[in-house]
RNA sequence: CGCGGGGUGGAGCAGUUCGGUAGCUCGCCGGGCUCAUAACCCGGAGGUCGUAGGUUCAAAUCCUGCCCCCGCAA
């Protein structure tokens, strides 16, 4: 979706965008439905060439070559590029990096600032090389990370600041003039794909750090915890410090039980932490208030 | 034909198995109590029970078709 949005604004700023290379159409959700990435619609409407690859194979890389680009731009398109890709635009290829490298290399970046609890992040541009985000870079732009804020926002506002950089740096690297540095060994962190178990919530751990997991996980892949016999994915919520003598929760409580109390609703996490819900959404429902969701049980529940 | 949950006043739910004139917790409006309140008390508005048809004296509830929303998986 940044790629698409990212690609929008280049067109909309008049550079010559000779061709478009983005992932095949996949099958989604429920229906599994055939669809076109948001990358391949912008490329349609605006009627550029379009080139539509999971795999660089030597005919790809022929294609690419067709067209006889300057500079390739590459945004999330989950590939590493080997060298006979790399050397075919003459200027070669810059990627949009939303770290700032070489902290969280990788395919998960900003869900890894967040969750790490990283107090600023931002967007690196770089000259592709045949590592992962591994190559020297051309420019950086820091932000803070906002209290409260999730990936899906963060990423939101890291996709403007990369466009504004690109925008930026592009008449240097036409002209020949960008300079670019290498990336430093020291700080070098990953930022591996997280999946759906790493998401689950584990309440033996302190508020403080299931918070960042709630943010870090939103909107992908959801921070969820069971209940009964069915997943509630938890959208938003807030940390609260020590909870002892501040809260009703009954002595002895385990971590995991929720309480209701004036209105909001809790739930006991490690060393009396406990963490305020905001927005959840049961299995099968749409998402909802925590308040709602209370509401309608019957007890305060447990949730594992 | 991937598996599954759900559509009931503004919100979240119950009621559907064993048909019989709509309930709960909130919200909203008005009034009261109070120094005050998210607290408490009294009163009120608001629902063709997703939709179309069928069975029946009677359907939220039984039968059939259709639409929509969502979780898991991919």
């Amino acid at each position: 979706m940044n790629a698409a949005t990212t690609l929008e604004a280049l067109l909309k700023s008049g550079q010559n965008v000779v061709a478009v290379l983005t992932r095949e159409d996949a099958p989604v959700g429920r229906k599994r439905v055939l669809t076109p990435s948001p990358v391949a619609l912008i490329a349609e409407s605006a009627s550029i060439p379009l080139i539509k690859a999971n795999k660089i194979t030597p005919e790809v890389n022929q294609r690419i070559a067709e067209y006889q680009p300057e500079l390739g731009i590459a945004v999330a398109y989950g590939v590493i590029f080997k060298s006979d890709t790399l050397q075919v635009p003459s200027s070669g290829w810059i990627n949009l990096h939303y770290s700032l490298l070489p902290a969280w290399r990788g395919a998960a970046p900003v869900q890894h600032s967040i969750l790490s609890g990283n107090p600023e992040t931002g967007v690196t541009i770089f000259a592709l090389d045949e590592g992962m985000d591994t190559g020297p870079i051309l420019s950086q732009v820091k932000t803070l990370i906002e209290p409260g804020e999730n990936s899906g926002e963060l990423l939101g506002r890291l996709t403007h600041l990369g466009i504004s950089g690109l925008l930026e740096i592009l008449p240097s690297i036409e002209s020949g003039v960008a300079k670019s540095t290498e990336q430093t060994t020291a700080e070098v962190s990953a930022a591996n794909k997280i999946n759906r178990a790493d998401a689950r919530i584990d309440w033996q751990e302190k508020a403080r750090v299931i918070e960042l997991k709630v943010r870090a996980f939103n909107p992908e892949p959801m921070a969820w915890a069971q209940h009964d016999d069915s997943p509630v994915r938890i959208l938003e919520a807030s940390a609260l410090g020590s909870v002892a003598n501040k809260l009703s929760f009954a002595a002895g409580a385990a971590n995991g039980q929720v309480l209701i109390e004036n209105g909001r609703v809790y739930v006991l996490c490690a060393d009396e932490t406990a963490l305020e819900l905001k927005q959840v959404q049961p299995a099968g429902k749409n998402p909802m208030a925590a308040q709602d969701w209370a509401r309608g049980l019957k007890i305060a529940p447990v949730l594992n």
